[in-house]
DNA sequence: CAAGGCACGC
DNA sequence: GACGTACGTGCCTTGT
């Protein structure tokens, strides 16, 4: 079995560097290294699961007239090559080198012309399979989208390839010279290069499949008809021929096709490991050489530096005999195994009846099976429906699922109860590591290593999948918060959920027309003060508006992306330059709140229960938040007047009934408190002051009472910021005031709270020895990047190792009592319901004669569901007839 | 249909 | 010199 992978070496690169783009790596000399490890990375999956036996890169820049030739018309064509990309180039040599993969070229001739030319060679001389490695538009963004689960832990790795085979699949086509004329027909050769500036790359192939050739279109240009076409073909004509010569891949490189040189050699390990530890690949390297010596990978990982401290580095590199090399690796991708599957008959149904079961909903279908081999499928409407709710209602076994919340929305409507124990997969997993994503598919290929084919395999997988995440959450000490938390809060969820909100629509209505009234006014002022009509919601055509027509500012601020920036905060510092400014402010917040609020409610309204019925999800966040959607319940504007009228529609579901509103008071303030044990601050809260005036009053040195407006405000903002993380820029963005200030706030903050900067230190210092953060119930947020040489992926990090546990222990809490105030309603018998969660408030559907009952049960349980030592938790309870008035 | 920009909440 | 405040969801525009 001959096997040869050819690749086009500067593709790559380019592919590895824009993958990477979301997320550029920088080394600590402040080199961007992006694109030597999208490459690295890309190269090496292909080795590791091609496993091609021969393999060549096409790579230009060996070449003597790269610099000269290629690259300057590249200069003279587009833009020039980044210098990012630039500078990693020697590197990138090297690291083929040390691959000992053969660069090769062609004078005068393109590297896919060198691909494309051996590639014909190869089958000539027999090879069983060929791979050319080139780009595609597509597949691109599939690499971004892994690159970046990647880098998040979560995903398949990346790679940096397109094969024959997949473009084969792609245009159906079966010839791979029929492939190389596809490619060739347009820039999808080399994707970063439009084919026509100002053209789509549909609208471009349409037209050339119109005129035959790019050289007729240019030639015929008068022929098109549409006017902007025309005019974009014809100032761009010879842009398209020369991409055309770029993209088309010729056969007749005067190249050798040297089989020797091109048979695989294993990699110059040593050399590999001192170019990754120069560029500080190290990630990359603890893959790569713990993917070759697999017997003790928490040793490969641990190091000693040369001035003696430990170091988190790529290990020891073991290539002698009986150790895995690069050539024995298994593709990282294990075949799922096959699972039979048998009808669900009422027999069948009737044997599982006191077993364990494990249950998913497949479309019309249900899926049970009792462990890895033996599922059964049956459509639900031919199901034994009563020895199925037999099944399912046995106290004495458990049930095993996914998404328990969506199983008993399904189960209700067929009226089956659960009962007995239940393991939740996907709630097990969100705890085992909240970060990664939890679809089932996603949870088989992490921990099993495969994704199974199909809703059967999957049932099947549970099993396997079960043991694992109960020694996980055990190990991880997250029991307790499962059980107590995490699986009777769905039960909680489904009933709020199902409860909903009532909404007074006409009230929505009407506010929606006075707020569109008063944006037209809006818009009409913009119009007349810009001197011309444009969409005001376009930040692109805002842009131009407001920095090249009415230049505001003879600096116009960007956005990452290099856009002209008409955010909120930038326009705020404008304001006084132009008295279009403010208005667009008003009209952005105008449109905002009829959009997203007033006209999109009553759309949500289910028929059926004339009430709005949001949804919580519970695996979503990195803290252990909720998180709501369809519609999101947990911005409804406050801060603002106008915004907060919205609130006055969600309204209490009858006469009987008013909304309640309790809220944690000064919730995160607290945990830090009683978290760092400040005493000053704890003090503070003990003696019931306002906790922000109380910070003014030390940090500038004053009586609490002498305490001015700004002051309150300024101490306000660093409280604010010790929760998220602070910085000197971030505090002096926030209160518009010099960043020296700011910095002197901050240190006059620590000096008068030392407690809270020794919490932060050390919560750092223990992200940085356990590898995650932790809330007070032991719930994880896993920080890989706590011990990362890069400084900006190590500063997050450690702002989440602090935020972490303050958020995630206020997410603990409320959620603790959710449960049980919840359980008390429905013991109790109470006709009061919980229907609202925004993160530190509950909203009770309060029947009126329970007022005195519900708040002293609401108050008790927020207040002793998670006590913290040395302070009380507040609670503020307000009543009214919609959610305005309670608060 | 995806991505970017923006804005709302805690 | 870069970086620049946590966690979310949704609307709108844009380009394809």
């Amino acid at each position: 079995m001959k096997k040869l992978v050819l690749i086009d070496g500067m593709a790559a690169v380019y592919r590895g560097y824009y993958a990477m783009s979301n997320n550029p790596r920088v080394n600590s000399k402040g080199m961007n290294t992006s694109a030597a490890l999208g490459f690295t990375m890309g190269l090496y999956d292909l080795l590791k699961n091609q496993r091609p036996t021969h393999v060549g890169v096409a790579f230009d820049l060996a070449k003597p007239t790269f610099r000269h030739e290629v690259y300057s018309e590249y200069k003279a064509h587009r833009d020039p090559m980044p210098e990012e990309i630039e500078s990693n180039l020697p590197w990138i040599c090297r690291i083929i080198d040390a691959f000992r993969i053969p660069r090769l070229t062609c004078e005068g001739y393109e590297a896919d012309d060198v691909i494309g030319t051996l590639s014909h060679a190869a089958e000539a001389a027999g090879f069983d399979e060929v791979v050319m490695v080139t780009p595609d538009k597509d597949f691109a963004q599939l690499v971004t989208e892994r690159v970046k689960m990647y880098r998040q832990g979560r995903g398949k790795t990346p790679d940096v390839l397109m094969g024959v085979k997949e473009v084969c699949e792609k245009y159906d086509v079966s010839d791979c010279r029929q492939v190389i004329d596809l490619l060739g027909l347009w820039g999808d050769a080399i994707d970063n290069i439009p084919g026509i500036p100002g053209v789509g790359e549909k609208t471009a192939k349409k037209l050339i499949a119109q005129f035959g050739s790019v050289e007729e279109m240019v030639k015929r240009v008068d022929e098109i008809k549409n006017d902007r076409l025309r005019e974009k073909v014809r100032e761009n004509g010879e842009q398209a021929l020369f991409s055309k010569m770029l993209a088309t891949i010729r056969l007749d490189a005067p190249i050798a096709f040297d089989e020797e040189a091109l048979t695989r050699e294993e990699p110059d390990y040593a050399e590999l490991r001192k170019i990754f530890d120069e560029l500080e690949f190290r990630q990359l390297a603890r893959r790569i050489f713990t993917d070759l010596s697999v017997k003790d990978p928490q040793k490969a990982m641990e190091w000693k530096g040369e001035n003696g401290e430990r170091k988190e580095d790529c290990g020891k590199i073991k290539v002698e005999g009986g150790e895995p090399t690069l050539f024995d690796l298994a593709p990282s991708e294990q075949q799922a195994p096959t699972v039979q599957q048998a009808e669900l008959t009422g027999e069948v149904l009737e044997r599982l009846v006191d077993k364990d079961v494990a249950i998913l909903f497949d479309g019309p279908n249900v899926v049970m099976s009792t462990d890895a081999d033996s599922v059964w499928v049956t459509k639900v409407s031919d199901i034994d429906m009563v020895r199925f709710a037999e099944v399912l209602k046995n106290p004495k076994t458990t049930k095993l699922c996914f998404d328990l919340k969506n199983l008993k929305y399904i189960l209700a409507e067929l009226d089956i109860e659960l009962q007995g124990e239940v393991f939740d997969v996907q709630l097990a997993h969100y705890l085992v590591d909240a970060e990664m994503r939890h679809t089932l598919d996603f949870i088989c290929s992490s921990m099993l290593g495969f994704e199974p084919a199909d809703r059967t395999g999957q049932a099947a997988a549970l099993w396997q999948l079960y043991p694992r995440l109960v020694a996980k959450l055990k190990d991880a000490g997250l029991e307790k918060l499962y059980n107590e938390v995490e699986l009777p809060l769905v039960d909680v969820l489904i009933d709020m959920e199902r409860e909903g909100v009532r909404i007074d629509v006409e009230a929505l209505k009407e506010y929606s027309r006075q707020l569109t009234a008063e944006r037209n006014e809006i818009e009409s002022k913009i119009y007349e003060l810009a001197g011309e009509r444009f969409n005001i919601s376009s930040p692109k055509q805002l842009g131009e508006v407001l920095y090249e027509k009415l230049k505001v500012t003879d600096k116009p601020p960007r956005t990452a992306t290099k856009q002209y920036s008409t955010a909120e905060d930038v326009l705020t510092k404008l304001a006084s330059t132009h008295a279009i400014i403010p208005l667009i402010l008003e009209y952005r917040s105008l449109t905002k709140l009829v959009g997203t609020y007033l006209d999109s409610f009553p759309k949500l309204i289910n028929p059926a229960t004339g009430r709005l019925h949001t949804v919580y999800n519970q695996t979503v966040t990195a803290t252990g938040r909720l998180s709501s959607s369809n519609p999101n319940l947990q911005n409804i504007p406050i801060r603002t007047e106008r915004g907060k009228e919205i609130r006055r529609a969600f309204v209490s579901r009858d006469k009987e009934h008013l909304l309640l509103a309790a809220d944690y008071s000064q919730i995160e303030l607290r945990i830090i408190a009683a978290l760092a044990k400040d005493r000053h601050m704890l003090e503070a809260f003990a003696n019931g002051f306002d906790i922000h005036a109380a910070t003014a009053a030390k940090i500038y040195h004053l009586p609490m009472s002498e305490v001015s407006k700004d002051q309150r405000r300024n101490a306000k903002s660093v409280n604010f910021g010790i929760v998220y993380g602070i910085s000197a820029f971030g505090l002096s963005e926030q209160l518009g005031i010099p960043r020296k200030e700011a910095a002197s706030l901050i240190e006059e903050y620590f000096a008068q709270y030392p407690d809270i900067r020794r919490f932060i230190d050390e919560s750092i210092a223990a992200a940085r020895e356990h590898g995650y953060a932790q809330t007070l119930l032991g719930r994880r947020r896993y920080l890989p990047d706590i011990n990362s040489r890069n400084a900006s992926a190590r500063s997050f990090a450690e702002r989440n190792a602090v935020n972490m546990p303050i958020q995630g222990t206020s997410a603990d809490m409320i959620k603790l009592a959710m449960v049980r105030i919840h359980r008390c309603l429905s013991q109790q018998h109470l006709r009061t319901r919980m229907i609202l969660q925004v993160h530190d408030e509950l909203v009770f559907d309060l029947y009126r004669p329970e007022e005195a009952l519900v708040r002293q049960i609401v108050a008790r349980e927020m207040k002793q569901a998670l006590p913290l030592p040395g302070i009380d938790i507040e609670v503020g309870i307000d009543v009214g007839e919609n959610w305005l008035q309670a608060h």
